[in-house]
DNA sequence: TGCCCGATTAACT
DNA sequence: GTTAATCGGGCAA
């Protein structure tokens, strides 16, 4: 399976978001195939980067193919591939994984042992993988990371984000479609689960 | 300095 | 469906 690397993440954010699903994403060797993602453009009013640079987002305003990791309502952590050319602060926010690499682990440090659970959702899949502020600013093409192209075709959902109180209806959220390890369900036009 | 609130989660009823 | 947990960013004063 082949490497992603940098340059890959040169390219518009809402190119970049649906290219990512189905990738295989670890950190020191933990982690599997990522099957939802949202995008955050500089222009959006829901990106932490709206409001220009800060020391928290600041990763977001340096070069592509770097991990921004922020903390979550005081409590979670969550991880962004910064994207685009350096400067224009978007990324792509990773919102949940299919499990395949180091479950043990991953069980451990959540808890739990349904395996559905372990990632589902930006916060438990930081929990799962290890990732946190000491994670922050570093390159994907580097250890502790492992990021490879998915091997296969694949059919991608598309939706608005979640959990947002700012721009709630623009459709910038992709998904493996039919997995069983989102962290919501998308829907279709017919309204029945996807 | 003080205050409000969020790209969430799990444990409730 | 509802809510507590928990804390740093951002802004008003």
């Amino acid at each position: 399976m082949a490497r992603i690397r940098r340059s890959f993440f040169a390219r518009s954010v809402h190119a970049v978001a649906p290219d990512l699903i189905g990738a295989i994403f670890l950190c020191h060797g933990v982690g599997g195939r990522i099957v939802e993602v949202e995008a955050y453009h500089h222009t959006d009013p829901a990106a932490h980067s709206y409001g220009g640079r800060t020391e928290r987002n600041a990763v977001m305003f340096g070069p592509p193919g770097y991990v921004y990791v922020y903390r979550s309502y005081g409590i979670h952590w969550c991880v962004n591939f910064v994207c685009e050319p350096k400067g224009s602060a978007s990324a792509v926010l990773i919102r949940a994984i299919e499990p395949l690499e180091g479950i043990a682990t991953m069980r451990r440090r959540r808890g739990m042992r349904d395996v559905r659970l372990l990632c589902s959702g930006p916060g438990r899949l930081c929990e799962a993988l290890g990732i946190s502020r000491a994670q922050n600013g570093l390159a994907l093409d580097a250890p502790p990371f492992e990021l490879h192209h998915r091997d296969e075709e694949v059919e991608i959902a598309v939706g608005p984000r979640i959990g947002l109180t700012k721009a709630v209806d623009l459709p910038w959220r992709y998904g493996l479609k039919g997995s069983r390890f989102l962290s919501k369900p998308f829907r279709t036009r017919s309204g029945k689960p996807d």
